[in-house]
DNA sequence: ACAAAATGTAACAGAATCGTAACACGTTTT
DNA sequence: AAAACGTGTTACGATTCTGTTACATTTTGT
């Protein structure tokens, strides 16, 4: 089945030019102009997502913001397009969750490129998630420990996911909220704490890798 | 200040090739003939990876995928060099975070460009504050000395934070308290004194650097 | 060199943070 | 309809952090 890219741009004639060399390489190509058209769209339905940061209305960073907290979208890879290359902008672009950065004017073979690198790995392995002998698979959300299934809930997968995706971050309990929990929900601080404590005790030995750091935060403690 | 580079083959001639162009080029070299070999530095110290792939023992791969699965390595530029160029393999490459790729056999200057390049742009990381092997990575909280987690406090990240961010400038303990406690709570100026001697206790050699003026205050000098 | 002021540091106790069991309430399964 | 499950909240004991104090040491001014 062909993989299908949205490109969100203001700039009509770039994204006739994207649309023509993205569909001639194999993808299928949705454009939208503004982040506004792009809720009109199930954006689930994309393997990939080129947004451009300067928009009209909402931001392509604003947006990007919003599809990475929602659960149903945050794994959707993002490639923005961007005249700003400044350092601020392009680490602004990664922690929200970027899979790559192409400064414009850029030369499409370059974006074919990164587009074939982002497409080549979101289907082979970000989908197996693996540290010794837990593995996580996000396809089918299941856990297993030393072969065994692991039955975590929900929200203690995502912590987990979260966690796995980023060994070593120490997350204060406001980003775990603001990256596990939907936005519209409000949850206290000390419900994270209960939470890692339910997850510990199912992971077994890996329990000391979820480590606290008083008064920061917590981390998955690799090695 | 020398950036450093480690170069990681098995190929002793190329090593030595590689490490006279670099040096020629103002970088410090520092040598590994295998992955077990890499085990013995500290990684943390080098701002570039020069990583052959095809490795008795250990691979490249191999290796990649480790350093980048640790919070406190993951950010290091690893740049490939195989023989393999085929595309699954690039493709491999990139998907474990490389920085660049270059198939032997290669020219120096390609190489030494794609050095340049990959340091050029990897240098000012906002978000990571660094002192000769004093590390603080202020996303995601952590402080590394020679490669060694360094446990500090939410207040003593916080005193060391502002002193780094500010080398050479003197603040005087009022300062200091404005700046690293809340707004809302008073302590009395002598708590300035024991949490500056906290820190200095955990930062080890470079205790001597956070310095004291009598009669002005504290301030971090570098060298 | 001397006393006074400033700084370094160990020890302690109060404060803040954390781990976890128990509970409540809504949802899903049986 | 009852039981099982998911999950947020609360409470309390355990742990960690941190400001204060007291005394030791260094620096400063005369």
């Amino acid at each position: 089945m062909k993989q299908r890219i949205l490109v969100v741009d203001d700039e009509h004639d770039l994204c006739e030019i994207l649309r023509f060399n993205l569909e001639t390489a194999g993808y299928e190509v949705v454009v939208a102009y503004s982040a506004e058209e792009v809720q009109a769209h199930d954006v689930t339905r994309f393997q990939l997502i080129l947004l451009d940061v300067m928009m009209p209305g909402i931001s392509g960073f604003e947006l990007a913001r919003q599809l990475k907290s929602s659960e149903r979208t945050a794994g959707i890879p993002i490639i923005f397009l961007t005249a700003k290359d400044t350092e601020e902008d392009t680490l602004h672009g990664f922690e929200l969750g970027a899979d790559d950065y192409v400064a414009k004017p850029f030369s499409l073979r370059e974006v074919l490129a990164r587009v074939k690198v982002v497409l080549g790995r979101s289907t082979s392995h970000a989908n197996e998630i693996r540290f010794h002998n837990l593995y996580m698979d996000v396809q089918s959300r299941r856990v297993t420990l030393n072969g065994q299934d692991v039955d975590l809930t929900k929200t203690e997968f995502s912590i987990l996911h979260l966690l796995l995706t980023h060994q070593g971050h120490i997350f204060t309990r406001s980003e775990l909220i603001e990256q596990v929990w939907p936005a519209d929900v409000v949850v206290s601080e000390r419900t994270v704490d209960v939470n890692l404590t339910r997850l510990r005790k199912k992971i077994g030995e890996y329990a000391s890798c979820i480590c606290n750091k008083t008064g920061f935060g917590y981390y998955f403690e690799g090695v």
